[in-house]
DNA sequence: CTCCATGAACTGAACTGTACAGTACTGCCA
DNA sequence: TGGCAGTACTGTACAGTTCAGTTCATGGAG
């Protein structure tokens, strides 16, 4: 699929934002194509000039946004990793990892690809593998560093997968069954802390 | 509503039955009603008379399987707390537990579940809290049971849901994101006994 | 015991209404 | 003159209904 479409403006970029939109507000199913057109302040038939199908588009949207995550930085990993007091600065790193990742959009769009895995399943498999493979590496990352001080020990793999999801299965669930509700930051905090907690009463070390 | 219908055949729990059938293979919006109906081996008008409408249907269908969760016994819950091996009779029930959470219906229910929790708020609400009460309940207990003895300590309300966690993330998410497959118990074994081994790094004593 | 009347529940198939993805057409503006 | 807006249209899929007829249990009459 060629990129030498719209040669006047690139409305590409405006359609998928207003499509990704209806699709977070009413899902894949409910959504219709004529409320994305109007709100891209486009005509139906302009749409699918740029997406020959709902089915597209939506792959288009899910497709940017997957690409987008793999593009955001890592934020503190560097400091942490040369930490002088590790529980502070890993709870300080655990909150706003925790803050970032659910975020009310990236929550609501992981529902949405769920939802809709029997329909797209490469989506929903590539959705899954890069978001989880890019939490894990970067945790992998930081507790390699941390290894190496001599302040972490233990299978640093699956010490990877417990953390991340002592840090977001909780949230996740609950975005799962009461979209509507955002969890709110200061119980998110406790949340983090409590997981750093545990965390370093079994991996930690000195 | 009365229940003074189908003097012969009770056809209520053969309608649920073909409806979970097709509901878990199709999703609620793909499944067509007529499918249901011949699998069911019962005419369009017939189920009608008893669900008055496919929204109806669903409900009933995931409201049954909610109340036959409750109904499941928790095992050997007193043998652990009597145990004199804390690490192996933890490892057996933490891998019992999880088998029995990961049941490919189960899982694929709580897919379909999540995916129509825009349409069914309520239904997505009543799924998750009893279900993860049902857990939870589970766990505090035995942890009260464990902390008596002084075999664990610390918060056990975070105790129990980090556990809870720590077992059922991981083959959640999976289930979500990829519907067909189902983990391997082999897998599944060394999962729980990884989640123990942190668990009572954290919680343990003696 | 047999026969038929009665009525409730059921079937099968055709039908209705609607919602919506995708298309065709007309005219506008650059 | 070519891309686009606006709008009307087409085709289809499917929830829910209607209807004409079938099955079957009951019960009373002969």
């Amino acid at each position: 699929m060629e990129r030498a479409r719209g040669r006047g403006a690139p409305k590409e970029p405006l359609i998928l934002d207003a499509a990704r939109t209806v699709f977070l507000r009413r899902g894949f199913g409910a959504a219709g194509v004529d409320e994305i057109a109007a709100l891209a302040a486009i005509s139906k038939v302009t749409l699918y000039k740029y997406f020959p199908s709902k089915e597209l588009l939506f792959s288009a949207v899910v497709q940017r946004d997957i690409e987008r995550a793999e593009r955001v930085s890592d934020g503190h990993l560097d400091t942490l990793a040369a930490t002088t007091d590790l529980p502070r600065d890993l709870r300080a790193f655990a909150r706003e990892f925790v803050a970032t990742v659910t975020g009310p959009d990236l929550l609501r769009m992981r529902r949405l690809v769920a939802a809709e895995a029997e329909r797209f399943p490469d989506l929903a498999r590539t959705w899954d593998e890069r978001g989880r493979r890019r939490g894990l590496d970067t945790l992998r990352r930081l507790f390699g560093d941390l290894a190496e001080r001599g302040l972490v020990a233990g299978d640093l793999d699956v010490a990877a997968e417990q953390f991340l999801w002592l840090l977001l299965a909780a949230p996740f669930n609950e975005s799962l069954f009461t979209p509507a509700a955002t969890p709110a930051p200061r119980d998110l905090d406790a949340h983090a802390d409590a997981a750093v907690a545990t965390f370093l009463a079994a991996y930690g070390r000195k």
